[in-house]
RNA sequence: GGAGGGGUUCCCGAGUGGCCAAAGGGAGCAGACUGUAAAUCUGCCGGCGAAGCCUACGGAGGUUCAAAUCCUCCCCCCUCCA
């Protein structure tokens, strides 16, 4: 089974150049390919996973992928399905960003022995000279065919700079410099970036008279059409340090049931026998396929561990069905239930005087960051939303006190039914 | 370079001297109902607090008892013309 197979009954594939000779490609040669990364921030977030698995399942059939970080391009912003400039960020930024982006991709994928390439388009695209850019590289661009690109008709609207303008021909060059220099024939990308794609393989045929593929994935949307990953406030990292292994997990857990098949297929490694088994779940029971689905997600990103311990504190925090031994045989997730305590939730160690004197409910939980402020906790409490040890808070004021902690020390605050946090006395 | 129109709280977007922490929608959070889902309904949704105070309407000044609203200068964006 090719890897073209792979993508196409996971859903990996949403346009392609030639379908025909894509299949035959991957099915009989080993290829580069590469998928370009933007360093706008110190990691990426859920939105680039789809590509990272892609790369990951490029490499298990031994084709060999290019991590590609825009720490030139990044300079500049992209424009393709943004409504607004982006803020452009400095030289110092963005190469700090791309060696976050590089330490992260890193743990996707095996750089060793040259069997996946990291490379930085800064590396050559900064040295690149103006005049003879244009007489080589720009000579082949139409600008009314540029124009015409949705990609920036829609920005012709709100108005574009020329800065950007500038983006589409520096990706195709980024795609004909990998395709003299590291033989890679073929780029993959999320579908607003098509038309970036076919500028490069154009410039490709028309400098070299040779053919170059492309293949796009499916922008993620949840089934309600809210974009993944990527929102003002609730953005899903990769990055441990932003977003806990434990909150990464319970991303997963609240998916929505309509989306739990279709991210089982492109999120993780299971058999597509077993993921069709999602399709048999209904009501309370899809939430095993969640569970199945968060522990193998947490898994390749955080580990292993990880993901047992974030199951671990699912199953402490929430009353969790035991997944099936029947069901999605190849996930390594625990089958029965969890006994000993172990927690990944979110903590902070307070004193025994603090809580001898006792701490005002509502200041413990804006310190904790339950909430953003002391308002914040307040309203939440005065709602009825606040709880300690699974009791409801009744006024804002109530004390947390040392009576109200555990035999292990522990005193558990919850928000709502899901924001878990756990304070430990010294 | 010229003419005109704009920049409002996370986003969109009302507001043209006091009734404005600022309508409405979206997003978000909580409650009810549930399955840690969706949908629906309800409440909240700048900060600190008892009242009240502070911080906010592109930036800096000014007028006024009082300014998001008026004036001056500056910055940025859009449209048309060159």
């Amino acid at each position: 089974m090719s890897v073209y197979d792979v993508f196409f009954e996971r859903g990996f594939i949403e346009q392609v150049t030639d379908e025909g000779l894509i299949r035959e490609l991957l099915q009989d040669r080993k290829i580069n390919c590469y998928i370009g990364f933007d360093p706008t921030a110190t990691s990426l977030h859920i939105g680039s996973l789809v590509p990272i698995m892609a790369l990951v399942h490029m490499q298990q059939h031994g084709h060999r992928p290019i991590a590609l970080i825009g720490g030139g391009t990044g300079l500049i912003g992209d424009p393709s399905g943004k409504t607004e400039m982006r803020q452009i960020l400095t030289r110092e930024q963005i190469n700090f960003n791309a060696q976050c982006l590089q330490a992260q991709l890193s743990k996707y994928l095996d750089f060793g022995q040259r069997k996946a390439l990291m490379v930085n388009n800064a590396d050559w695209l900064t040295t690149l000279n103006y005049i003879e850019f244009l007489r080589d590289i720009g000579r082949h661009f139409s600008v009314n065919k540029m124009l015409s690109a949705e990609s920036y008709r829609q920005r012709l609207e709100k108005g574009l700079n020329f800065i950007e303008f500038n983006y589409m021909l520096l990706q195709a060059y980024d795609f004909l410099y990998l395709f003299k220099h590291q033989d890679c024939a073929m780029q993959m990308g999320g579908n607003d970036q098509w038309g970036n794609m076919l500028a490069g393989i154009d410039l490709i045929r028309r400098m070299e008279g040779r053919m170059a593929f492309s293949l796009t994935f499916p922008l993620l949307t949840t089934s309600q059409g809210h974009k993944m990953g990527k929102t003002e406030k609730g953005t899903v990292w990769l990055d441990r340090g932003l977003t806990s292994p434990y909150d990464y997990y319970q991303y997963w857990v609240n998916v929505e049931d309509a989306d739990v098949e279709r991210f089982l297929a492109l999120f993780t490694f299971l058999p597509m026998e077993e993921v069709r088994q999602a399709r048999m779940l209904v009501d309370a029971d899809l939430n095993m396929a969640k569970s199945v689905l968060a522990f193998e997600a947490t898994k390749i990103t955080h580990g292993e561990a990880e993901a047992l311990s974030a199951w671990q504190a699912a199953v402490k925090a929430f009353h969790v069905k035991p997944v099936e031994a029947a069901l999605f045989p190849s996930c390594t997730i625990p089958r029965a239930a969890f006994q000993e305590e172990a927690s990944t939730m979110p903590s902070l160690t307070k004193s025994h005087q603090d809580l001898e004197k006792g701490i005002p409910a509502f200041e413990l939980f804006a310190e904790t960051g339950l909430c953003a402020s002391k308002g914040e906790a307040r309203r939440l409490i005065a709602q009825g939303g606040g709880y300690v040890n699974d009791t409801q808070i009744k006024v804002f004021d109530e004390k947390i006190m040392l009576s109200q902690m555990d035999a292990h020390g522990e005193i558990r605050l919850r928000k709502g039914k899901k924001h878990h946090f756990m304070v430990r006395v010294k």
